[in-house]
RNA sequence: GGAGGGGUGGCCGAGUUGGCCUAAGGCGGCACCCUGCUAAGGUGUUACUCGGGCAACCGGGUCGCGGGUUCGAAUCCCGCCCCCUCCGCCA
């Protein structure tokens, strides 16, 4: 794979342009309106693929209505600024005249102001009906309505067959002192977990080597804000659909990221880049917060769900015709980190109607907890094809010149919380103990065993 | 938070007494020509986007964002965002 430098895309991508801002009406660019427009039988069949389609048939016939109002209302515009230009003229030959097709003209402006008002409306609720439709499902992708139809790709490692019973993350970390749910729940609400000593340092252990892991890969490592404005989260497609899931500052309409994506996707936001520059491979550490508005009740013990963790994220971005074979590298380097923990796990192919909404095509990497009994979701990687990209205003420049969409894609590498459970659970020994990974152990100062404490606190 | 300066096409950068700005020029890109040597030169071309059209092409919009004045706004007025400088405050 190419190797990039920190500096490649400074000198052609350098922003300055304003930031996305709030307030900005950057449009959802009309493109995939082209596609409704001319395929809109098989756009329907696609969108069915992933459930229920809404908004389709509402958003056909207001794309007639405006386009017919636009041409009448282009029409007037043109008008305008002919006899506008001969006014010009007029005023230096015959005021008189001049001052008679001001009236006129002015008059044509005011049924301008008029329409342009229907017109207006009608855009407005397009632009949100089109925010709103999923992306279309690749053809790859198996059809089915829910979990049921994912396929498993493959597996990796054997669980360690062990001659003592296995306890659940929730046990085993609190006996050892390094997780307290208590705590975390009396100063945050329950959701929330305080990592202690050994536990807290292992945490920064797995992000540090994720990182230098990806790094060594060929990823630029970035480190951005952690909150976003509504405009970045509409790109890369929390907003509309799932704001209701995130944390939001009031104050300052800012909401706290529910990914890493968000921030990092953000970065190239209205810019178009050098085709030759591509791939821009970038990760990330964050942490996320989520409101798991639609999940109380599930999953409450442990750390399987929690309101913030910590993720360490790839993000890439390409040329539509390369995009499916990074989707592949992705997941090849997300399944790297659980090699190197030694951790089994399995690769999933999610089902057109389990798959994300914003989502063409999305691996799921999962990793056996035996103390749970689960297979838990570590990494989810995905391509979005020009979903994002369209949203965001993210284009590339070709050779040609021509300027096109380009393709986003990203991938955990990995989430954390789960990653920990995994290695609680699977590195657990019959004495309580828990043995730390190899490749950990530099960032620990060689610790290779969390041992359980003499006294509890 | 206060004062001042600024936001123009992939990049840099002219343009603010409103009207051939239908945005100069440069860089970069692309095409061709010349040239025989790890180079340079010449000519042409090159913003994005929407609508109409098979197409050539025609028309609309876009000079940070939104609104206003006007027959007409990059240019004048108002609000907001962002960047820079100085002051204040502060990790």
């Amino acid at each position: 794979m190419q190797a990039r430098t920190a500096s490649s895309w400074t000198s052609a991508t350098r922003c300055s342009c304003s930031p996305a801002t709030a307030g900005s009406t950057r449009r959802a660019s009309l493109l995939d309106l082209k596609r409704i427009r001319s395929d809109p039988d098989g756009v329907r069949e696609k969108l069915r693929r992933k459930g229920e389609v809404t908004g389709l048939d509402r958003l056909i016939e207001l794309d007639v209505r405006h386009r017919e109002g636009l041409r009448e209302i282009e029409g007037w515009r043109a008008q305008r600024n002919t006899r506008s230009r001969e006014i010009a003229e007029l005023l230096r030959r015959e005021p008189d005249a001049a001052e008679a097709a001001k009236a006129e003209v002015r008059a044509l402006g005011e049924r301008l102001r008029e329409r342009e008002a229907d017109l207006e409306a009608w855009r407005s609720e397009i632009e949100d009906l089109l925010l709103r439709l999923p992306n279309t499902p690749h053809e790859s992708v198996p059809v089915g309505a829910d979990a049921a139809s994912n396929v498993v790709v493959r597996t990796w490692g054997d669980p360690p067959r062990r001659n003592f019973e296995v306890r659940p993350h929730w046990e085993v970390g609190v006996e050892l002192g390094i997780l307290d749910f208590e705590r975390g729940a009396k100063l945050a609400g329950s959701g929330f977990v305080v990592l202690r000593g050994a536990g807290a340092r292992l945490q920064r252990a797995l992000i540090a080597f994720m990182l230098d892991h990806h790094r060594a890969a060929g990823f630029e490592e970035v480190s951005p804000p952690f909150v976003a404005n509504r405009q970045a989260m509409r790109g890369s497609g929390q907003i509309p659909k799932m704001e209701a899931d995130m944390y939001r500052v009031e104050s300052e309409d800012l909401f706290l990221i529910p990914t890493g994506e968000v921030p990092v996707t953000a970065l190239h936001a209205d810019e178009i880049l050098d085709e030759q520059r591509l791939p821009l491979r970038y990760v990330a550490y964050t942490p996320c917060f989520r409101l798991e508005a639609g999940a109380h009740g599930r999953d409450t013990r442990g750390l399987i769900r929690v309101h913030q963790f910590d993720k360490v994220e790839m993000v890439a971005f390409t040329r539509p015709e390369d995009s499916y074979a990074e989707l592949e590298w992705l997941v090849s380097r997300a399944e790297s980190v659980l090699q190197a923990l030694a951790l089994p796990y399995r690769v999933l192919l999610l089902s057109t109607g389990d798959m994300g909404a914003n989502n063409a095509k999305q691996y799921d990497l999962e990793v056996w907890a035996p103390g749970v009994q689960r297979w838990l979701e570590v990494s989810s990687v995905s391509n979005f094809e020009d979903y994002q990209a369209r949203r965001s205003g993210i284009r590339l420049r070709r050779r040609s010149g021509e300027a096109t969409l380009a393709h986003t894609l990203n991938g955990s590498g990995l989430a954390l919380p789960r990653t920990l459970i995994a290695l609680l659970e699977n590195g657990l020994g019959p004495d309580g103990s828990v043995v730390v990974p190899d490749v950990l152990r530099p960032y620990l100062g060689g610790l290779a065993r969390i041992d359980p404490p003499q006294e509890r606190t």
